[in-house]
DNA sequence: TTGTACGCGTTATCAA
DNA sequence: TTGATAACGCGTACAA
């Protein structure tokens, strides 16, 4: 036997597919005790679920949200998912997640299967400098949050969460010089044309420039720990003063962490090291690592509470404005201390 | 204006719609280059994209996967994820993403949620310790795969794909044995009804009755690290010979590397140290913690591979028996040696 | 090579 | 309190 419809109730209950509807969507205000417990039966013999497709045809919301992460093997994405999910499951939405490898080109096929899918709202951590990318999404009215990273160019009615990045690198250089630091090598390992890490860059320049300290931005690319290990060296040895080095993005600290015992450094005495986004377990290495960590749960709350606000602006106002919730949010940067510096 | 339909395609680029469809489908076949050009046109121009829940109606099937994991927030269900996706999406599925909390009642609901969805497979880490659960799934003929953990009663219909944890601990008891350890501890602490932690149990107490070692099982709850170092040193206190205490999943590790500190333990010297999954930190804790891996990444691959012979099976015989393909997959473990025993 | 017309399962409108 | 029926956007059998 086929799957059941609405029909198939109806014609079992002895009533209308009308009525099915009514009861499905909880209208029992015109409905005699008697029928309700007929198609109630009937449901739950037949096993029937009304189907989302064919609801989606008369309605003008799928209740369904995408997401595209940049990465979903960094723990960063899969807490920004969790964040997200939170919030917008109790919600009454579903999430089609994607993940974009980074690439602009699966971040692109990516936008276009979710408005096929005509979700009602989409969450990107983007890949893409310029948000030209992501016009067709606009274009289509689909409330849209941008999170960790910024595009240029991005309307003023797209939302934006982002970590608290330069302010807290900023306050982390300055404190890097008031402990002696002269130099500070700021290391970092793009994925893709834009990230969260070139405004961590930019608050310690912000500090370099203020404490009179030297900053060297490194961009490690691809390469690997014996490129790494033999560059830090080359440029350390060349650098009067203590000299700290800061891991950018999480994953990078593993690789930190094996060069450093290659070149037989020991932090802090050699050098100093600081991480962002250890995820918890380099307080058990040595005597624990300092730590910038963001909270990547609450952005994703974030994200989901004003792409919920947008959404329900958009269904209430019909043809109305849906941006008109937007906005720049700003979440903090936890400054976990610990003596690695 | 409206989104565009497949009507209005038709209307600006004068063609009719089944032309349209034709081309949305590729069928270029029947088809002038004049026209598939005009068409591609007009579809560029009006930022046309075909709406799945429309196609969905016409179709047997929606190219949606649903995909429901019992805690995202463990590294191992963001791999178990990314396997899962980098499988399907170059097979053409999109995949809704669920997270149960480790919650029966939760897990219950989404199944409810993704049926409605039509999804074509489903792939699950399942709560329930009794199969009748998912009883919904399969009335509804629906390709499903359990992973990580099984579930009582499971029909041969459905596919299974877990780690080798029996064989692995067996080993790793065979081990302990060898090398002196006389009694083995091994924690767990189980959110739900069922765990891939009790088969690992089991392989320990099969060890212990081959080598006549102590094997005594503890289960940690939702107890705290105070009340865990507590049974702990009350338990050690009291055992003669060499103990070797095993974290039975990934993130309990951390708690025990707490506890230690508190009660003042080192490993190897006072006891042995034993962790699953620790997702390659620990490594650079001390010396490093001998561990026992699972591939998490591995296993979601092999999850969508076999959804996708399954759901092809299904597409080829439409009334034909989806559950062919079924089978019971077991992936390796990997041991990664270490002198914390 | 192209077009017409119907039906998929559901909800909303209107009528009874 | 209930029911009949017209849409929603698309794919396809059949007609031209």
């Amino acid at each position: 036997m086929a799957k059941a419809t609405i029909a198939d109730i109806a014609r079992e209950a002895n009533v209308s597919v009308t009525t099915v509807s009514r009861f499905i969507n909880g209208n029992y205000g015109k409905m005699s005790e008697a029928t309700k417990n007929r198609v109630q039966e009937t449901v739950d013999r037949l096993q029937y679920h009304p189907r989302a497709s064919a609801q989606k045809m008369r309605q003008d919301h799928t209740h369904v949200v995408g997401v595209i992460v940049a990465d979903i093997s960094n723990v960063f994405s899969s807490l920004l998912f969790k964040g997200i999910y939170t919030e917008l499951q109790p919600a009454g939405y579903d999430v089609m997640l994607m993940n974009s490898n980074n690439s602009l080109g699966e971040e692109s096929d990516e936008i276009g299967r979710l408005l096929s899918q005509e979700v009602d709202g989409l969450i990107i951590q983007p890949n893409a400098r310029d948000f030209s990318a992501y016009a067709s999404i606009t274009d289509n009215r689909t409330p849209l949050v941008m999170v960790d990273r910024r595009s240029e160019g991005q309307p003023a009615t797209v939302s934006s969460v982002t970590a608290d990045n330069r302010e807290s690198c900023l306050r982390l250089g300055l404190e890097l010089a008031r402990r002696g630091y002269e130099n500070i090598l700021p290391l970092s390992r793009t994925g893709s044309q834009i990230s969260a890490q070139s405004s961590r860059v930019e608050g310690f320049q912000e500090a370099g420039e203020r404490t009179g300290s030297l900053v060297m931005p490194m961009e490690v690319g691809d390469h690997g720990q014996e490129w790494i290990g033999k560059e830090l060296d080359r440029t350390v040895s060349h650098l009067k003063g203590k000299t700290a080095i800061i891991s950018l993005i999480g994953p990078l600290l593993f690789d930190l962490l094996d060069v450093f015992k290659g070149l037989d450094w020991s932090f802090p005495e050699d050098i100093g090291l600081v991480s962002f986004d250890d995820w918890s377990w380099s307080r058990y290495v040595g005597d624990g690592i300092y730590l910038l960590q963001q909270d990547p749960q609450a952005l994703g709350q974030a994200c989901a509470h004003n792409l919920l606000e947008q959404m329900g602006i958009a269904a209430e106002t019909g043809e109305g404005d849906p941006y008109g919730a937007s906005r720049q949010i700003t979440l903090p940067v936890a400054c976990i201390e610990a003596p690695s510096i």
